[in-house]
DNA sequence: TATTGTTATACTCTATAACTATA
DNA sequence: TATAGTTATAGAGTATAACAATA
């Protein structure tokens, strides 16, 4: 393997001095970069797992909101109805999340943790939030606060101290 | 077409009732719905256009470092070199940024905007940054700052002020 | 008619590894 | 031996549209 062996602006001494001008005052692009720095910090951390990322989260959230319908936490969590079907499956089938059709709605579809879907959180949870908060370590606590608070206002959630 | 027509946490009213607990203090988690939430919003106001916005951000990034090496840049972006290539040459063909071997290294190729790319630049370059911000228009002057500085330090580029 | 979810598929983006040329 | 870039391809992630069932 050539090519992109160094995790870029971790090592590499001299890559602060290049310039982006204007560029650096896009926060979209800012905004970008920065998420792709956080994730491929955490997925080092992470390392192999038998359990995707983005399939623990929607356990979680089920969890957090047993009965919640499929397409509302595809809305929250902005993953595609037709890509939610695929992962909700793959949750069931390793049965850590049960479907379940409503009597006053049969076209929906709601959601909630199993028993091992519950385990499965109390095993891995601590590891994931201790990761996320690592990849994101360059930051001060007071400067966490701060991005939550960003980025839940940038998706149009609610400042916490309302809820 | 079905499914997923709804901007999500823009129009549907009871979205922010849903909680996710612990989980919304993953600054992962939402530094990446923030993400998507940007950029869904800046697509949206920015429409078809002949140039992909991965391709403006390298043409510009050119022009404010004309002679940089294309894997710099490729770093910098996070991009990886096997598809800053193709990103390349694809603004090579267009006639937008100019390849050069440098003697005292011909291992390398250096990159500079042709005359062509600085006109795409002054045509372009105005509309992106205004949409940029309007896609960010939830935010204060002051929280763009917030966020600019947050997103620079998670990327490990010094601060604005130290430059 | 509108909504919820599913299916199939296309498309884009990203990642991986082997390769060439140069240092 | 190491580095810069290229090529080809695999793989993941995402998007699109047609569809069935229900409201």
């Amino acid at each position: 393997m050539a090519g992109a062996r160094k995790p870029a602006a971790l090592e590499e001494p001299g890559l602060e001095q290049v310039g982006l001008g204007a560029l650096e005052h896009s926060a979209g692009l800012m905004l970008r970069i920065a998420q792709l720095t956080a994730f491929e910090r955490f997925f080092a951390l992470f390392g192999e797992s038998e359990i995707k990322i983005s399939e623990f989260t929607v356990l979680m959230a089920v969890a957090e909101n047993p009965g919640i319908r499929q397409g509302v936490l595809a809305d929250v969590l902005k993953i595609k109805w037709s890509n939610m079907t695929k992962l909700v499956r793959t949750l069931e089938e390793r049965g850590l999340v049960a479907r379940h059709v409503p009597r006053h709605d049969r076209r929906s579809v709601v959601l909630s943790p199993t028993d091992e879907g519950r385990r499965q959180i109390e095993k891995s949870g601590e590891k994931m939030y201790r990761l996320d908060r690592e990849a994101l370590s360059m930051l001060t606590d007071a400067e966490h606060d701060q991005l939550i608070a960003l980025t839940r206002k940038i998706a149009g959630w609610p400042p916490i101290s309302e809820r």
